[in-house]
DNA sequence: TTGAAAGCGTTACCAG
DNA sequence: CTGGTAACGCTTTCAA
């Protein structure tokens, strides 16, 4: 009934070759093709071999598209990260992107800034493609904003999974640092080293910030010392926004002795806000940042910071989620929390060998 | 004749809802909801806004697999790069997503090392995917050998550009920097500075290294100056590349008074080489790189380096992939060739103002 | 201006 | 062990 033989053969236009095609050259029915495409059901030696060799010697390759339409499934994992500007979200999407691929899934790019728009225009898209899941880790998200518009696209309820603390009304695992340790870790070592001025460049805001910042208390607690001054400066969490808030603590709060960054970017634009200003580091002010990018062994005084498995994380967030998407878990959203580790290098030690 | 009517309503399953169900709502016909949804053919006032408001009400997203079956369209582009350890591809990237998602296309990754084998399964899923267009960037296709892998796989002869250079045969449109300028941009810095035995640090059978190397013969001959050395010393692109080169370089080649690494980070491993081996930079060697990435700015001394636009390399990609993609472009192999700029900072010049 | 129906390439069920 | 056929969700003639 179809004018399927109308076509001379291998060609059909531009479109590539199909599954009937196969299954012409090979002198079998397109169900059998689709049997050893995929492994299913018996199909006899020789007629596996003549299949083969047709796949073979065509080049055929099964068409994702007709193929989703009837199993309802893509292989395709959505990413919405708001920037790749900082290189710890590099790492993550590198981990994300090593696991998916051993998978057999592919990731979807959705690099979308702080912009709201983009944000929803790319999970509009995710929906389109049916993706089976979603590794978000949006800021607004953290503002209690996004979730909203997360849910709703994934009408297959898609799982989603969160760099980032996780959501148990939605289902939604995270994966996160442990913020507490972090700060924790920085607080011990500059009481260790006697900074009573600190000032965290941040914001304060966020959930996670408030964490680092908590354990940095209580690591002085701890330690039987008190903190002469503690504030947060707000800044963007980017190398402008470290520089910037950097550059107002030399002028606002210049008897300030340690500055504890809520990221390493921001750590180097701090490091290079004290540089212009002339303030030594570590001598005149220790700095300390959080991340531990590979960059912060690269620049001198080293930076010391909190480091965190990224890679890892990208890897465990992928990993998470496609246990979801093939039903190995179904339970209770997950929390995954990893340990980082503090690397303290010469922006707080400091042998100055450089300087004299 | 299909059970459509057996479920509820909005609710079929775990399947998100079809146009079917959207026509149900709405009292038209499906035909009629795809005519609103593309805006093509005549619909009434009236109807279009019913329609409207039965889509906004439930939330429906089209099926973007049952779309690409019958219209052969993806709006997927298809990325093959070796890694992201190297920053400027990560700013390459950003172009490229950037450009496409500004076009409506999203792309799909297939970060695949030096491994032939992802490399081919990252193609074939590619193919599979109906990308309607790919991005690569395969060192392995300097060496003349990948190629092969790609055509075939494109069976609706989807368009291929290269970051890097052209290939005429297979209409695989290029985009690379100017090397022979680079390179004799570098050249004549280094000539004016007096540098008469200098090491590229890379490899010879690139053939973009060849031409940076003469560009660099060329501006000495230009300045009237001879090299009384000038070698290749091979090596990975890593920074531990650039690293291993540099030590050998100390041991073997003493009396070298410059380097040029053929990219950023091997020469960043090239600086901590000299640092570990108590050579000063550029007291007693220079050092320059090539691409700019930003971390250049970061470390002391500052990295003077050969600048490429990367975002726009990437932009540019992506801009010329599209053009071919939507028919706007359909001509031979486009060969485009961006210039960069040399930045001279400290590693060359050197103010030397942080060691005395 | 709208609807009916065919068809996109695949899988899956049911006979045989 | 194999083939026929319906169905997946959408677009696109073709009629009305």
């Amino acid at each position: 009934m179809r004018a399927v033989k109308s076509s001379k053969g291998q060609e059909r236009g531009d479109r590539g070759m199909t599954i009937q095609d196969v299954a012409r050259l090979a002198g079998v029915s397109a169900a059998t093709v689709s049997r050893v495409l995929n492994g299913s059901g018996y199909v006899g030696e020789k007629t596996r071999h003549k299949v083969r060799d047709v796949i073979e010697a065509t080049g055929y390759v099964p068409n994702a598209a007709a193929r989703t339409l009837v199993t309802q499934r893509t292989k395709l994992i959505g990413l919405v990260f708001p920037t790749l500007e900082n290189p710890v979200y590099t790492e993550i999407l590198k981990g994300a992107n090593d696991a998916a691929m051993d998978a057999g899934y592919s990731v979807v790019l959705g690099i979308v800034g702080e912009d709201e728009g983009a944000s929803h225009a790319a999970l509009l898209r995710f929906a389109a493609l049916q993706v089976e899941g979603i590794i978000a880790s949006n800021p607004e998200y953290h503002r209690r904003k996004n979730v909203e518009h997360l849910t709703p696209f994934m009408q297959r309820n898609a799982p989603i999974v969160h760099l980032g603390e996780p959501d148990v009304e939605h289902s939604i695992d995270g994966i996160e640092v442990n913020d507490y340790e972090g700060g924790y870790e920085v607080g011990s070592h500059l009481a260790r080293l006697g900074h009573e001025r600190v000032i965290i460049i941040g914001q304060d805001e966020n959930i996670y910030v408030a964490r680092r910042h908590d354990g940095f208390r209580t690591a002085y607690r701890d330690a039987g010392l008190t903190l002469a001054a503690l504030r947060v400066e707000k800044a963007d969490f980017t190398r402008a926004g470290g520089y910037e808030a950097a550059s107002r603590i030399v002028k606002e709060l210049p008897e300030t002795t340690a500055v504890f960054a809520m990221n390493d970017i921001m750590a180097m634009g701090a490091l290079e806000a004290f540089e212009h200003a002339g303030k030594a580091v570590p001598g005149d002010i220790a700095v300390v940042g959080f991340d531990g990018i590979q960059l912060g062994l690269l620049i001198r005084p080293r930076l010391t910071t909190f480091v965190i498995p990224s890679w890892e994380i990208g890897h465990t967030l992928a990993a998470l989620l496609i246990d979801r998407i093939e039903g190995r878990y179904s339970g209770p959203a997950k929390s995954v929390i990893v340990s980082g580790r503090l690397a303290i290098r010469e922006s707080t030690l400091g042998t100055r060998k450089e300087r004299t």
